[in-house]
RNA sequence: GGGUGAUUAGCUCAGUGGUAGAGCGCUUCGUUCACAUCGAAGAUGUCGGGAGUUCGAAUCUCUCAUCACCCA
């Protein structure tokens, strides 16, 4: 049946993807002929995530080094997976029950939700699986990880044990002392009601306003404010003012200001450091302090300071001492009544009409209201329009407000160094280079992580509280129980380990309660008057909060692979080899799974990070919803097929630079394929592939003839050229040497060439062709295929019955030994003497089909002889119809300028002599030039005296040989105008 | 403000000291036997500006300009 004419790659992905899924083609270790291993842990995208470009890319580079080491016979593994998106899934699911009308997740209670998000993930969260599949992803899908696997209350099917592994390691560094719990400020996302750490915040840059607020001076105190300046700014005339101006964003924070910071060398102010103002609104008296922060030159150089709302606001306040009062609840709304915090210090009438204005109003609603009261009261001061940044969640796009809670931290400062010297010493290397530079200047400046997130999808904090023992012993607890900040720690790995601790502290049994409140309550009743004796347990309750999804990621390369049991796959892939990452998770993701295996297991946990850029769209936008560039790469796959989606990125991977991506790109790579096919198709129709008893790959011919010689030569060096850019993630370089071989040699000349020794060959040339040909393609298939996998698997078995499958194919390891310098030289003079007549015909304007003589003199051996070799090649090729040897090119004809000999088409009549002479004029400018450089470089005697020998020699020979072109060329002109 | 990178053909980009390249686009020609998702031929560059190092610079150094990204 013959081939169609071009590659139907809709019909043959999913084929082909299947027939390797069932052959078990990409499970660990499949094809494995040699000991050593390879093992790619893929980026975990999100459980809620489908497949862009980003990925699509990422993926394809780890394929393509997947399937080449595959290939090769190592014991390969890629493992896939997916995280559990602890916010987005969580807000994903929220907005499932809201939009089909089901009670909200706080209605639901936790269990509830829980199983509801359990559900979700097992009827949606396979989405970018099956993506990577029509991508090609060979990913070993068996071992399909998941960042809460055997969680409790996991369903059937979620067995794994990576929740033992996150909680083991929260359990080793808590009692190591890397992790602990504070009272800080972190950045609160009022939409989710979640902590979220630095690395989740967003500048956004935003137009608001510095609005000028007046703090009264008490106890009479004032200042000198200026009144009149000179043309260059100097203060000329000041009056006494009563009051401090200070300036702000954020004037609905004011409720929860404890001071006002001035430069400590302020002139305007030194006399006030020490004072107090009276806040308005509510009438608390607070401190002047002197601190740096306050800058002279910025609005009036006098601060309000907020410490529970704002981080710098915080420094100082540790700094000068003052009082951190919270002024919001979750959600960002005023939090006024029953604020002990907040009234303590204030005038109780001016505290009650507070509360009635502003209690529970929003922070924007706040605002608005604080300053029209501000307005009507005459202590606005003024208001400046103002642009400035502003911290905003990456999930929910809502400014976030630094809000002062309970949170757990790692202490990264503890662990970060032999993350530091990995990198620094080489044990991993970061690529492109310039990446470790970002990477050490992020960790040596490393924050404490957050990692506690007030969610409920997530590893659950594995730590207890309990009341804690005062003094005297017996039963007698802290009656403060109840308050996280002053209760008993637990932390254990489970339930068991937990009441072993405990018991062992309190020295008699306790019970594990679910709620904090129901703990209190059962606790209480041992609250009793002395001497009396209630034998009740003592209650604990859990930590409600959940674990940062990037913390379990974080383990990703031990977790997969079963950690903390020591299995086999354990030992045998890890440490990984190479991860593949764009470079917007460094900090996230690939920083600290150096930390934490290196705490946790003390290897690294890769030799290589191959870190990619960005693809943008095709005017170097980043690609965006809201800009609607977006370029799906599951429509691309449908246009154009996966191969030539996956080719493109490939040869755009260029390391450290973004990828611009257009679909004329993508169009070009999947005409590619389209040649690819034809060659075969054209082998096919030849008879190439007649063999059909069963082989895997088939045998390099013993070659003759020049030409087959030749091509096996050019596979040899594209052969070596693709492993030497793959060993070093050149990835733009393998593509492109392919490209250049497939279409530039074996398209645009071997079929060529071959097209006389198969239509006319004695049967022995036959033979020989048709085995090189079939040689010559079967390598193309198995070097292409770790680009496009899916056309040469295709065409594999398209040409021969095969015992393997391509994607199990042996990588070959010929290299110089095959390559013949004759052969290589003889082609190269041929296809030379083929483009020169072809470009004479076509500027002298020849018609293409029309045959013609060729006339020769002072032909070399070594032309001879190619000519001789390969005449029919060269008259097919070139349309000659003849080639004689003349003493004396005659007058009227055209100059064919190759080495070995003058060659020229009589073409008198038809030349058009002024165009001939034009055409070999600016050969000759062209020449000479060239000529002036290099004969300019031989005179300097400095040039021969400091260039390396072999420099010098090219350059004599290269001289040596335009000289003689050029003269070939005058003597041509010479002709010419004898002609007139 | 700090850092990183970029600037090469009309466009998108390779090219780390030794003859300036590719793809796309463009112009002309070509459908008889692999492919019009094709073939043949052709045009197109003071390698962002300036200075320096060197026998020799797109490449190394400095400087200026413009742009992009990251961090504050």
């Amino acid at each position: 049946m013959p081939m169609e004419k071009t590659f139907n790659a809709a019909e043959a992905e999913a084929r082909l993807y299947d027939a390797w899924e069932k052959a078990g083609c990409f499970t660990a270790g499949a094809n494995a002929s040699r000991p050593e291993t390879f093992c790619i842990m893929i980026p975990p995208p999100n459980v809620t995530g489908s497949l862009h470009m980003g990925h699509a890319f990422n993926n394809t580079l780890q394929d393509i080094l997947v399937r080449w080491h595959r290939m090769r016979g190592f014991d390969t593994l890629w493992q896939p997976g997916q995280d559990h998106a602890g916010i987005a899934t969580q807000m994903v699911v929220e907005r499932e029950l809201a939009k089909a009308g089901k009670p909200g997740r706080r209605e639901m209670g936790r269990e509830e939700f829980l199983k509801t998000v359990w559900e979700w993930k097992q009827q949606s969260g396979g989405t970018i699986i099956n993506q990577l599949k029509r991508l090609g992803a060979s990913c070993d899908w068996s071992r399909n990880a998941f960042t809460m696997s055997g969680a409790p209350g996991a369903p059937e099917g979620e067995e794994g044990n990576f929740h033992d592994a996150v909680i083991k390691v929260f359990v080793d560094l808590y009692d190591k002392g890397y992790i602990y719990r504070g009272k800080r400020l972190v950045n609160w996302d009022p939409h989710f009601e979640t902590a979220i750490s630095d690395l989740e915040v967003e500048q956004v840059e935003v137009d608001g306003a510095m609005w000028r607020l007046r703090y009264p001076l008490e106890d009479g105190a004032t200042w000198d404010r200026p009144t009149e300046w000179d043309d260059e700014g100097n203060v000329t005339a000041t009056e006494p003012c009563p009051y401090l101006v200070v300036a702000t964003t954020r004037p609905e924070t004011m409720l929860g200001d404890t001071g006002v910071a001035v430069h400590p060398e302020d002139a305007r102010y030194k006399h006030l450091i020490g004072k107090t103002v009276r806040l308005p609104l509510c009438g608390r008296s607070i401190p002047i302090v002197a601190d740096e922060y306050a800058d002279p030159a910025k609005g009036t150089g006098a601060v309000k300071i907020t410490p529970a709302h704002d981080f710098n606001d915080w420094e100082v306040g540790q700094r000068a001492g003052l009082r951190a009062i919270n002024v919001m609840t979750t959600r960002a709304a005023m939090f006024l009544k029953d604020n002990r915090d907040f009234a303590e210090g204030c005038d109780p009438d001016l505290v009650a009409k507070a509360i009635e204005r502003l209690d529970g109003a929003d922070r924007y609603a706040a605002r608005e209201a604080i300053i029209n009261e501000a307005s009507d009261d005459g202590w606005l001061d003024g208001i400046d329009p103002d642009r400035h940044m502003v911290p905003h969640g990456d999930r929910s796009k809502v400014a976030i407000e630094p809000y002062l809670t309970d949170q757990w931290f790692v202490d990264t400062a503890k662990i970060v160094e032999p993350a530091l010297a990995a990198v620094r010493e080489g044990r991993t290397r970061i690529l492109p280079e310039q990446h470790e530079k970002v990477y050490f200047h992020w960790l040596e400046n490393i924050e404490p992580w957050c990692i506690s997130r007030q969610l409920w999808w997530g590893h659950q904090i594995p730590v207890w509280y309990g009341p804690k023992k005062t003094k005297g012993g017996g039963r007698s607890f802290s009656v403060v129980f109840g308050r996280t900040d002053t209760d008993k720690e637990f932390c254990g790995a489970n339930e068991e380990e937990i009441r072993r601790i405990a018991e062992e502290y309190y020295g008699e049994s306790v019970e594990l309660c679910d709620s904090q409140p129901e703990a209190v309550k059962r606790n209480g009743r041992n609250l009793l008057p002395s001497g009396a004796v209630h034998r009740t347990p003592i209650a604990l309750y859990r930590d409600p909060d959940v674990l940062d999804t990037w913390f379990s990621s974080g383990l990703w390369p031990i977790g997969t692979l079963g950690w903390p049991e020591d299995t086999p796959e354990l030992q045998k892939y890890f440490p990984t080899d190479v991860l593949i990452t764009g470079f917007d998770i460094i900090f996230f993701w690939v920083a600290r799974m150096m930390m934490m295996q290196l705490a946790v297991v003390d290897r690294v946990p890769f030799h290589t990070v191959y870190v990619h850029a960005l693809v943008r769209d095709e005017k170097g936008k980043k690609m965006s919803k809201s800009l609607g560039n977006v370029l799906d790469p599951l429509d691309l796959i449908d246009e154009f097929g996966a191969d030539a989606v996956r080719f493109t990125l490939t040869a755009m991977a260029a390391m450290g630079r973004d990828l611009k991506l257009s679909t004329s790109r993508i169009a070009g790579y999947r005409n590619f394929g389209t040649k690819l096919w034809n060659a075969a198709r054209f082998a096919e129709m030849n008879g190439v592939f007649s063999d059909e008893s069963p082989m895997e790959v088939r045998r390099k011919p013993d070659a003759s003839q020049t030409v087959n010689r030749w091509i096996i030569g050019e596979t040899a060096k594209v052969r070596q050229a693709v492993d030497d850019a793959l060993e070093n993630y050149r990835f733009n370089d393998a593509a492109n040497a392919l490209y250049g071989f497939v279409w530039g040699k074996v398209c645009d000349w071997y079929v060529e060439f071959s097209k006389p020794l198969l239509l006319d060959g004695s049967p022995e040339e036959q033979r020989e062709t048709r085995a090189t040909m079939a040689w010559v393609l079967d390598q193309c298939l198995i070097l292409l295929h770790p680009i496009m996998p899916f056309i040469t698997e295709d065409l594999w078995t398209t040409t021969a019955t095969r015992k393997k499958m391509l994607v199990h194919a042996d990588w070959p390891t010929y290299g110089a030994e095959l390559i013949d310098p004759d052969a290589d030289r003889e082609m190269n003079w041929v296809i030379d003497l083929i483009e020169e007549i072809r470009s004479a015909r076509a500027q002298m304007g020849v018609p293409a089909g029309a045959q013609i003589p060729m006339l020769a003199t002072q032909i070399d051996p070594a032309a001879r002889k190619a000519w001789d070799r390969n005449e029919a090649l060269i008259r097919k090729l070139a349309r000659v119809e003849s080639l004689s040897e003349v003493n004396d090119l005659p007058k009227g004809c055209v100059t064919i300028a190759v080495e070995g000999g003058s060659f020229a088409l009589p073409l008198a009549g038809i030349v058009d002599v002024a165009a001939e002479k034009t055409r070999l004029e600016k050969s000759l400018a062209k020449l000479e030039k060239e000529l002036a450089g290099l004969t300019g470089r031989l005179n300097n005697p400095k040039f021969i005296d400091s260039a390396p020998e072999d420099v010098v020699e090219e350059t004599r020979d290269l001289a040596a040989a335009k000289q003689d072109e050029a003269a070939k060329l005058r003597a041509a002109l010479a002709r010419l105008a004898e002609l007139g």
